[in-house]
DNA sequence: TAAAAACCCATGCCATCCCATATGAACCCG
DNA sequence: CGGGTTCATATGGGATGGCATGGGTTTTTA
């Protein structure tokens, strides 16, 4: 088990707090947990991307082409570092999610984690019921142009 | 965690003096901490450079490269060295950032310590989220020539 | 001697840790 | 096959310690 796959809806508690849905952390083990999670907003969406170590690395991959104090080395690592958070686990499998994610993702009581293979979001469920609407019928037409196909 | 991650604000108080991010302490502690860090004013963006010994190591990298003596080496030596001021930390974990910084980095009440890895900088606040917009901008392009990377 | 810098201590908030409980699934045993 | 039990997970709340922040005091420097 070494991918982040399928969804699980949890409760933000009064304190900000949230349960990782155990199979995510179990991946997170296995991808050498080092004290915490990275997390930060999606780009192009209204969550919030997360992962382990594997996602640390390709973050500096994509750094690792660019020349040191360069102009255009530091827009990318404020972006890429600087928007990250590393969100510790505590004894109970739970991180905290700070006011500044909670408000790009728009989560209030509960949140929706999203297996994405490397990576997963962290979604207002309410949010992510519309984007997957919206997933379905991209699929739909594909379909029509792939012929009467997959099921 | 070997690497300075993430973004956070603290108050510069009556005497200047500003708390360094408890995290970022801890990275300069691992990085070989000798009495201060280095800060001087970015080269192309009104905030402030600052780490520790790797950066001090990273800087000598760039002038090794270049042979001695020549105008080159002046000019870069006198841009990345003349600047460059060590502030030392006391023992609550703080910096008093003098005169000369602050205003380069048009710092009033408050400062936003963000991270880029091996080194951070030092933004005013209101600065760094025009800078940190645009830097969101150019990550979008830039991953679509990266493929689906680090979102 | 005045100003500034370094040092020490006090405080309040927040994150972390620890423990308790409920719920549901897996398992075992009859 | 059915019932009971045990365990893992999710969730809630209290207690503790770290950290940011403010203020006072001593030491150094101009």
């Amino acid at each position: 088990m070494d991918r982040f796959v399928s969804t699980f809806t949890n409760k933000i508690d009064a304190k900000g707090r949230v349960s990782i849905p155990a199979p995510f952390r179990a991946v997170l083990e296995a991808d050498g947990y080092a004290g915490g999670i990275y997390c930060y907003p999606s780009l192009d969406a209204p969550a919030l991307d997360a992962g382990g170590e594997r996602l640390a690395k390709k973050i500096d991959g994509l750094l690792a082409g660019l020349p040191d104090y360069s102009d255009e080395r530091d827009e990318l690592s404020v972006a890429l570092y600087g928007d990250v958070q590393i969100l510790s686990i505590d004894g109970d499998g739970r991180i905290v999610l700070p006011e500044a994610l909670r408000s790009h993702a728009g989560l209030q009581s509960t949140c929706t984690f999203v297996g994405l293979g490397d990576k997963f979001q962290i979604w207002s469920p309410e949010r992510f019921d519309e984007r997957r609407a919206r997933a379905r019928d991209k699929v739909r037409e594909h379909r029509k142009l792939f012929g009467q196909g997959g099921g």
